[in-house]
DNA sequence: TAAGTGATTAGC
DNA sequence: CTAATCACTTAT
């Protein structure tokens, strides 16, 4: 597979193809891949715009935690959290917001990783706060099931060759706006980004 | 600290 | 069916 020079969208496609993570990296424990999404480029292509965005912010739901949307079994909403790993799930909230997840573990299991905020890297503005990631991205419900690891998706995470964050550059801490096992360790951000959601 | 805003879900 | 809740954001 080599990408012709005269062909322009070819080459976008290749290049497309090439770089995105793939569904082993989300086929592992959730509170892992939470953080090795940090320093990960969340992108997505529309009407030939691409915008990215860099990974500083994350939280962890599994199944058998009470703060999970998953925690009571499936339903129509929330079903993209069981279907395989990286697969996108939006939900949609306060009558006006969009947040998105990604699925991880294994297909059957209603696990995922909430986006919380990203670092700006092209096209996209003011993102540091769940909502306002999808806001800047234009991610809605028409994306809920969208497999990020499919070569034609129009909303993917690049493939990086850069090295994970440093394990004490990520701080690890409570999530945020929940009531349920509020206690629990399952935020991650890495250290003293400018972009983390504030509290 | 409270309002805005409507889908989702649990409970009758 | 009804009512409470909600993994948020913005403006007081």
């Amino acid at each position: 597979m080599t990408p012709r020079l005269n062909s322009k969208f070819y080459i976008l496609k290749y290049d497309s193809a090439m770089k995105r993570l793939d569904r082993k990296f989300f086929a592992r424990d959730t509170e892992r891949v939470a953080k090795e999404l940090l320093g990960k480029i969340l992108c997505r292509e529309e009407n030939g715009v691409i915008y990215r965005g860099k990974i500083i912010e994350t939280e962890a739901y599994t199944q058998d935690d009470p703060a999970c949307h998953a925690f009571c079994g499936q339903t129509e909403r929330n079903k993209s959290l069981f279907k395989h790993p990286g697969t996108l799930y939006v939900y949609f909230t306060y009558g006006m917001h969009f947040c998105a997840n990604i699925s991880t573990e294994r297909e059957g299991y209603g696990s995922g990783v909430l986006l919380r905020a990203l670092e700006p890297v092209e096209n996209i503005n003011k993102t540091n706060g769940p909502a306002l990631l999808c806001k800047s991205m234009n991610i809605t419900k028409a994306l809920d099931g969208s497999d990020l690891t499919s070569p034609v998706s129009s909303i993917w995470l690049q493939y990086e060759d850069a090295k994970l964050i440093n394990k004490k550059d990520i701080v690890a801490t409570t999530r945020i706006g929940i009531k349920k096992a509020a206690e629990l360790k399952r935020r991650f951000y890495i250290k003293d980004n400018r972009w983390v959601s504030k509290k």
